[in-house]
DNA sequence: TGTACATCAGTGAACGCGCGTTCACTGATGTAC
DNA sequence: TGTACATCAGTGAACGCGCGTTCACTGATGTAC
């Protein structure tokens, strides 16, 4: 039963929707195509019809999860005084894990050494994110006047990503708080300036 | 054909060798059982003489590869001065993906987001390589006269822990000794004391 | 505007493959007498 | 010390399951006339 254009575009938002926020929460492997498709509200048969196969599902998957963080920081952070804006974006990447749809949530930690045994396209788009990361993170220490952005953007990042993983791994929700504090506390002191935080 | 007791004990050192260096190379999912018995000269079959399961011997694997790399980095500090001991522990730790056998590599980064889907087994074994870890850096910051060991030590390790996955992850040698070496730089520059370094 | 037809999103079953695990069997080891 | 027998490490094939992918088919959509 063919559908009208609309629709079938619809399909396709539902797929790399459901995909993405699958993908991020239970990783690629145990994320299978027929539980996505049943989440999307379809059978697994017609996948092929949105998709030439799950490798380039997770690229596109990768991709939509990047925009979605960097459009979620982009509007946290509008208005702010760059001080302001490079610690909340700190706190944004380092609270990923308790928002509820994974929304904001980065390939990065999540997804992790999975990664690493992916098709050079997946590991290419992963690592597009990471470079955006970090440019994303240098802008902000430059605008907010760290003596050397550069490193400081690049060291952010390397810290986030290690907590947030680290924090996926421990087995309960005390040790997760814990890294994940201890690694805010240590960022923030990082930071030029702005010497009214713990 | 019934083996000895010392071949016996052979054959399951060779397994659990080949194994640990196989899973931390490639990936618990990617490492099949027919693969690491042939990699120990036995053949699949052979295999539940001695592990009662995957699982049990991924669990074994990964406490076997903390103490290489435990027993690696104690060796290496071992007579120098606290601020030289604890340089060299983290130069070693940024240091482990060029090692040729995959001799004190450590399974929080290399197995990284896989860990958090294993059993719980797996992840309490997990966990406590990350805790004993962050003590090691923990001890070393204190002797070396860190403002706040507990602290740093845990800053350096998360650091770290980032640092080599993203290193994994990356395409190319070129972005991943960059990734390392400002981590590296950054966290030196952490350390107390001992101002001639880079 | 109406009609005939090609297109193609979606279905549900089946295929093929890999992998963890099981199993019947072998024959050297180690033990009981 | 010698002998008969139980043990069990190791073999190689087979099982069962899940998963990515394929395929014949359906029927509404959109197009050509």
């Amino acid at each position: 039963m063919k559908k009208s254009k609309q629709d079938t575009e619809e399909s396709r938002k539902r797929i790399l929707s459901a995909a993405t926020r699958m993908f991020l929460a239970d990783g690629l492997a145990e994320t299978g195509i027929a539980s996505i498709m049943q989440a999307a509200g379809l059978t697994q048969g017609g996948f092929y019809r949105h998709f030439r196969s799950k490798e380039q599902l997770i690229v596109e998957a990768s991709k939509a999860a990047n925009e979605h963080m960097f459009a979620a920081f982009s509007e946290a952070v509008a208005g702010r005084s760059p001080q302001q804006a490079l610690a909340l974006a700190i706190d944004m990447y380092l609270d990923q894990l308790s928002r509820q749809d994974c929304d904001g949530m980065c390939p990065l930690p999540n997804l992790g050494s999975e990664l690493r045994r992916a098709d050079a396209l997946v590991r290419g788009a992963a690592m597009a994110g990471h470079q955006r990361l970090v440019q994303f993170y240098q802008t902000l220490a430059r605008q907010a006047g760290a003596t050397d952005p550069a490193e400081l953007g690049a060291a952010l990042v390397t810290a986030m990503v290690g907590a947030v993983m680290l924090a996926r791994v421990a087995v309960n929700a005390q040790a997760q708080a814990a890294i994940l504090a201890n690694c805010r506390k240590t960022l923030h002191a990082m930071l030029p300036a702005t010497e009214d935080r713990a």
